[in-house]
RNA sequence: GCGGACGUAGCUCAGCUGGUAGAGCGCCAGGUUGUGGUCUUGGAUGUCGUGGGUUCGAGCCCCAUCGUUCGCCCCA
């Protein structure tokens, strides 16, 4: 129990939940692809400005979270805590400005340092969907279908909720936020300790508060309707008449934030109740001001991020590996026609393992064990005469094949 | 960062009011000649998370520390 552990908040991906992991992230780039999106990777690291500037510096994210080093050079190097600035970065350094829209799907690590918990690690997956570019709100119902589309695709969207809102363009963001800090300044007294530190920083996010006293308070809270600009009511119809024509089923939640700064308008989460306090699965929403912190002209987007961690955790049951067919010789002679006849059936695309040790009940044994769908059994007397036995394990057949035909006969 | 629970073989766990560790599963090897899944016999494995303390003696008590987990915070 001494041996070294993985550090704090990662773990390995093994056996089962790496086939989990990895279901997720398949699934999510194949249906990313028909839906028009191109893959994209850019560096885990990242100078800390990009993330800094990008994220806005009263999200606990940049303030607290980030692992920020020093390199040898004595630069000031971030792990990035999540993949939209990069992106966005990607786009201005590489002058895809000029070509816009472009549609962008990703994953990899994050990095946040947090107390770990389930479902939330130090460093953890995520999938993204990104239009960069595309200031219509067909956009933005396009990338939630797209999500939801990933949803189904892996069994789960019976379990989330998609939970929709706006948070308006920039003038009624800043014309909600002056009514909220009205309203909450007014009963301080009544608000928990959180949500008092919210009110000097973000004090939307009081709007998102567990607290029971504050939910009272909240409950009395204005909304954010009437401090919509005419363009973002307009914007945000949009995108619920496009929602509708996808056939995505949602429900407006006026109490949505998204914890980083770059938001506007469109803001929306898929969440579960099945996975605690981390409830959230996939959540995005549309930053038209990002690409400018970034260096780039005026650059409208929509997007969202997806944990994989969480993702797998709701998977009913993972795919199963798959089975492999074993070759087990019988004899030293028989190794050699062995080999020959695993080459012939990797070559055909059929998963293979040869088993060769022990006596043939262990080599039957193991392939057993290995989950084989079936053995192919050889020995000095089959190769004389150009054959194989063929054992189905699953239903104790036995056959025996001309080894020529067998990659046709498993294929 | 705050509060609670937990930490014993590879895994899941048991261990009575303190007397120097067990089960099931798994693993390894057999049950005689080239055939698995059932059955059966035998075997290996733990510095009881780590470091201190109390005690004649601690897996069981106390303290600290690390880790996991639940809630808060935050967020995917």
């Amino acid at each position: 129990m001494s041996a070294l552990q993985p550090a704090r908040g990662t773990r390995d991906l093994i056996g089962e939940d790496a086939r989990r992991h990895f279901h997720v992230i398949e699934t999510a780039r194949r249906i990313a692809a028909v839906w028009g999106f191109d893959e994209w990777a850019t560096p885990v690291f990242e100078d800390t400005r990009v993330f800094a500037r990008g994220l806005g510096d009263t999200s606990d994210v940049v303030m607290k979270e980030m692992y920020t080093f020093a390199d040898r050079g004595g630069d000031s190097i971030t792990l990035r805590p999540e993949a939209t600035a990069g992106i966005c970065r990607a786009l201005v350094s590489n002058g895809l400005t000029q070509t816009l829209p472009q549609k962008v799907f990703y994953t990899g690590p994050m990095f946040r340092y947090e107390r770990p918990q389930k479902g939330r690690y130090r460093q953890f997956h995520q999938i993204d969907v990104e239009v960069l570019g595309s200031p219509e709100p067909l956009a933005d119902a396009e990338v939630i279908a797209c999500g939801w589309t990933i949803l189904q695709a892996l069994g789960v969207a019976k379990d989330v909720t998609l939970e929709l809102n706006t948070l308006g363009d920039k003038a009624s963001r800043d014309a909600y936020r002056a009514a909220l800090v009205d309203y909450f300044s007014a009963h301080k007294s009544s608000l928990s300790e959180d949500s008092l530190a919210r009110l000097e920083r973000n004090p939307l996010r009081i709007l998102d508060s567990k607290d029971e006293g504050d939910r009272h308070v909240v409950a009395g809270a204005p909304v954010i309707d009437p401090h919509l600009t005419p363009d973002a009511a307009r914007f945000y119809d949009g995108v619920r008449r496009h929602l509708t024509h996808f056939s995505i089923p949602f429900v407006e939640n006026r109490r949505i934030v998204r914890g980083l700064d770059y938001y506007s308008h469109t803001a929306f989460e898929f969440v579960t109740s099945a996975l605690g306090a981390q409830g959230t699965v996939m959540g995005g929403g549309r930053y038209d001001g990002l690409v400018e912190e970034m260096g780039g002209p005026h650059t409208p987007c929509i997007g969202w991020a997806a944990g994989v961690e969480r993702l797998a955790m709701l998977l009913a049951a993972p795919p199963a590996p798959p089975a492999p067919v074993a070759v087990i010789p019988v004899g030293e002679a028989a190794e050699a026609a062995a080999i020959g006849v695993l080459q012939v059936l990797r070559a055909a695309g059929i998963r293979a393992e040869a088993e060769y040790r022990g006596n043939l009940k262990r080599r039957m044994e193991r392939a057993n064990r290995a989950g084989a769908r079936a053995a192919i059994i050889l020995g000095d007397d089959e190769i004389a005469r150009g054959v194989a036995q063929l054992k189905n394990l699953a239903s104790g057949m036995q056959s025996e094949v001309k080894l020529a035909e067998l990659a046709a006969k498993l294929g």
